[in-house]
DNA sequence: CAGAATCCTTTTGGATACTG
DNA sequence: CAGTATCCAAAAGGATTCTG
């Protein structure tokens, strides 16, 4: 099954959905999220090479399009935690699919890579 | 199941695999080469919005990956035909779980960004 | 037809400092 | 702890021109 033809055309409401799932950033996130709520600077830890301002960017985008919650606990100093929203755990299923791909043909590609570039030096 | 452990730190393999995956036009071009080939000029076409420069980079990233392949023929002018690979096949059917998801549950994501931008104006 | 090259604008991202 | 605000450097992207 391939996209409806109207996926190619600007302005498609779907477009707008690819657009937040190709953010390399935003895959990470959403796949760390699976398990337990996460805490901010834990995600900043985990994600390595992730700036504050970037990850806070992401999440934000991620909360507006109902992929994950956000909730804040009133400790001293203030504790924020991030969760899948049950929408969010669908989209991670699928995410997954494509984790594992990636797991699973890493090599073919870094080999494919390597060959391309000893055509084209 | 879960991403390893090593793909949240930087220089993990997978992690440039998915690079290559976050990025919202190589998906839409993923998809529209599944069927058959299509010329440079016609995916420039199909896919709205994208100009020959970002076309022209994106196609030579998924060709180097070893997902697609792009096979010149010596007509004049010359015709050059890009098509999955067989790892881009295999790729393409997670594509497609990806384009399913954006399809079925769009409505529900732009119904949570006007709710959220209801709430933070 | 299928691009490469150039120029120039816009976006993105990092570093730093500050706040409730 | 969990951010926001600001400034600046780097990168991405568009428009245009040119070529085998």
């Amino acid at each position: 099954m391939q996209f409806g033809y109207d996926v190619y055309q600007e302005n498609c409401p779907t477009r707008h959905v690819l657009d937040r799932l190709g953010d390399k950033w935003a895959l990470l996130i959403l796949d760390r999220l699976e398990g337990e709520p996460v805490r901010f600077n834990h995600l900043r830890r985990d994600i390595t090479g992730i700036s504050q301002k970037v990850l806070s960017q992401t999440l934000k985008k991620l909360e507006r399009d109902g992929l994950i919650s956000r909730t804040v606990f009133p400790t001293v100093p203030v504790t924020v935690e991030y969760a899948l929203t049950p929408l969010g755990r669908t989209l991670g299923e699928t995410v997954n699919l494509l984790a594992h791909w990636a797991e699973k043909h890493m090599d073919t590609v870094l080999a494919a890579q390597q060959a391309y570039d000893a055509r084209k030096p």
